[in-house]
RNA sequence: GCCUGUAUAGCUCAGUCGGUAGAGCACUUCGUUGGUAACGAAGAGGUCACCAGUUCAAGUCUGGUUGCAGGCUCCA
């Protein structure tokens, strides 16, 4: 699909494919822009770009509001907007001509946001009909251009994305080049919601939650088979990799975390509770419980590097807004460890979690993104030990040759850290597993091992997960495989369907056949046509072999195993068992 | 915490102008013995999230609280 764009210097070029589709958005804030401000005069429009599923506008309304209701009559102007077929025009002022003609047209926002470029910064203008917005563009050359397009919600949004600020009303809209592209595109989200981990959860009894404890997941038996079964995997890659497990207290003195640095930086996020008058907190990580491990005896070099994981379940106080299914709870179960090195050590142990995490990922087919994490605003320690922490991380990554993106600020506020971002079936990111790199933490609990030399020197610590939390990560486990797991996973890995009455003994010999092999066999010998059960087993319980078993199967002694692409083949039952139990046994 | 919505049966949802509730699926029972994505009938199931208010009367209107959804902030 080409189309044509007019750049900021007055150019006009063709464009196609993403650049298309990123035009199209951007002018569509543009001409919700106009719509908007045609409805309600005291529109002051602050940020409208074009994101990857659509585009925004965050608009300050005075004591105006609009919601949903509000849409189809903005829409609708806009459409008229497209029928008018103006034409974009682009232009370009010195910083105080910029300045007064905002001023003049009452967009504070862009006044505001002048301020903030640098000082040889061009300032151009778009201008469609008599709406005038400051914008970089690229853009369409006539209104008309923008033929497929729908908005899609009202939300807030803070001005600069800083909580301190006020909170703007964000309209957001999608559009595309096509209206075939658009309805796809909707279609899409509809099927998306199918994979929905909240809904599958409650489809196949693997969690819940309740509004008695909001935030706190309730696992139900298939939800514990397969946190279970994720937790063999663990334990099975992390003793291959020279890891011991240790477990620390739920609920340790608030002294502890005064020394940590908790107290101090995370206190908002942590539960307390009395214990014979003295206050105690309930742990929201686990790294001082490791660190007392540590300490609890002398170390020698010989020792080190130490691996020590925690399958530990960890509790902070998250604001409610912020809640989502099992993705962003109030109490999950970090696939912890803590590894104490030496500095000459720390490049290799880490390049070593970080292929740890990959394989991880790689088993369950995931894509994920990497992002370097640096020092925020709440940090402890000195400028020296961030750098150098930050310059140990970028180290071991270029070694990895991986590409990542830097955060800025959002590092621990003992460290900085590599985070792995996970994509739920929205295509939302979830932040997963994390390195993260920790001066802080052995000198405030004075750590120490003996070196070669007979000198006490600091451990380097590193923090780490690789699911992240358990719960997080069966979330998007769930979203991945729309519950359709493999079989290794899954909660219920065959079941058996006798057609009748007939064969119901015969299923029951089969499933106990099964059930003595390992596997997790259900027989629905309930009193229903095969083409319901079938239906249930598929749709509802997503199990992965069906056995179809009528007077056909008695007679021959054999079994019927249908798997997911729905083919059906007859098989000997020892066959399918030594089948499966390969399958399983391989985690294929 | 903030913004915009939203809350009726286990699930998905109807419920008009305010007159104390309905469907489908699921569940239970009975019949049915059926061969690859819904067998038939009957039954049971609701303090309409909670607390106030308006009203002769509230699922319905108003206010508040809580949960939930999508965002923002924050985060594994």
């Amino acid at each position: 699909m080409h189309m044509k764009a007019l750049y900021n210097d007055g150019s006009v070029a063709e464009v196609e494919a993403d650049e298309a589709r990123h035009v199209i958005r951007h002018s569509a804030a543009h001409i919700m822009a106009q719509a908007i401000k045609r409805l309600y005069p005291e529109a002051d429009f602050a940020y409208g770009p074009a994101t990857d599923n659509g585009f925004y506008y965050d608009v300050d309304l005075g004591d105006k509001k609009i919601s949903e209701d509000d849409l189809p009559a903005i829409e609708a102007e806009m459409k008229k907007i497209v029928k008018e077929n103006l034409k974009f025009q682009v232009f370009e002022l010195p910083r105080d001509q910029a300045v007064a003609l905002m001023e003049e047209r009452g967009e504070k926002y862009k006044v505001e946001h002048i301020g903030d470029l640098d000082e040889d910064a061009r300032i151009t203008f778009y201008q469609q009909g008599d709406y005038i917005d400051m914008c970089v563009g690229p853009h369409l050359t006539y209104t008309k251009a923008l033929k497929a397009f729908k908005l899609t919600g009202v939300s807030g949004a803070y001005w600069k994305n800083d909580a301190s600020n006020k909170m703007l009303t964000r309209i957001n809209g999608t559009a595309f080049a096509t209206k075939d592209e658009l309805e796809e595109h909707l279609r899409l989200l509809e099927e998306a919601k199918k994979r929905d981990h909240r809904r599958i959860g409650r489809e196949m009894d693997l969690f819940m939650m309740r509004d008695e404890a909001p935030g706190f997941p309730f696992f139900l038996p298939n939800g514990m088979i397969l946190k279970n079964t994720l937790l063999d995997y663990w334990r099975e890659i992390h003793h291959e990799a020279g890891y011991v497990e240790i477990s620390t207290p739920q609920i340790m003195n608030k002294q502890l975390w005064l020394t940590s640095g908790h107290w101090d930086h995370y206190k908002d996020n942590m539960y307390s509770t009395m214990i014979d008058d003295e206050e105690y907190c309930i742990k929201p990580m686990n790294c001082p419980g490791g660190v007392l491990v540590y300490s609890s005896k002398p170390h020698s070099y010989r020792e080190l590097p130490i691996r020590a994981g925690e399958i530990g379940l960890v509790h902070r106080h998250e604001l409610r807004g912020a809640l989502h299914g099992l993705f962003r709870v109030r109490c999950f179960n970090q696939d912890d460890a803590h590894l104490f090195v030496t500095p000459e050590q720390l490049t290799d142990e880490i390049v070593g979690v970080v292929r740890l995490i990959d394989s991880v990922y790689q088993k369950f087919g995931f894509k994920y993104h990497v992002e370097l994490s640096t020092r925020p605003d709440d940090s402890m320690g000195s400028d020296e030990d961030w750098a150098a922490a930050e310059e140990g991380l970028k180290v071991a990554l270029d070694k990895l040759g991986m590409d990542y993106v830097v955060n800025e600020g959002d590092g621990a506020f003992y460290g900085p850290k590599i985070d792995f971002h996970l994509e739920d079936s929205l295509g939302r990111t979830w932040q997963c597993g994390t390195v993260q790199l920790d001066f802080q933490m052995p000198q405030n609990f004075n750590l120490t091992y003996v070196d070669a030399d007979g000198e006490k020197k600091r451990p380097i610590m590193l923090h780490r997960v690789c699911f992240g939390s358990i719960e997080r990560f069966i979330g998007i486990l769930i979203e991945h495989f729309a519950g359709k797991f493999p079989v290794w996973l899954a909660p219920m890995q065959v079941k058996v369907l006798p057609v009748s009455e007939k064969s119901r003994d015969y299923a029951h010999e089969v499933t106990e056949q099964l059930e003595a092999a390992g596997i997790r066999v259900v027989c629905d010998d309930r009193d229903e046509k095969i083409g319901y059960k079938i239906r249930e087993a598929r749709g509802v319980d997503r199990v992965p072999y069906m056995l179809i078993l009528g007077e056909k199967e008695v007679e021959a002694g054999n079994i019927s195993v249908r798997d997911r692409t729905n083919e059906t083949v007859p098989m000997g039952v020892d066959e399918f068992i030594a089948k499966v139990v390969e399958e399983i046994r391989t985690r294929a």
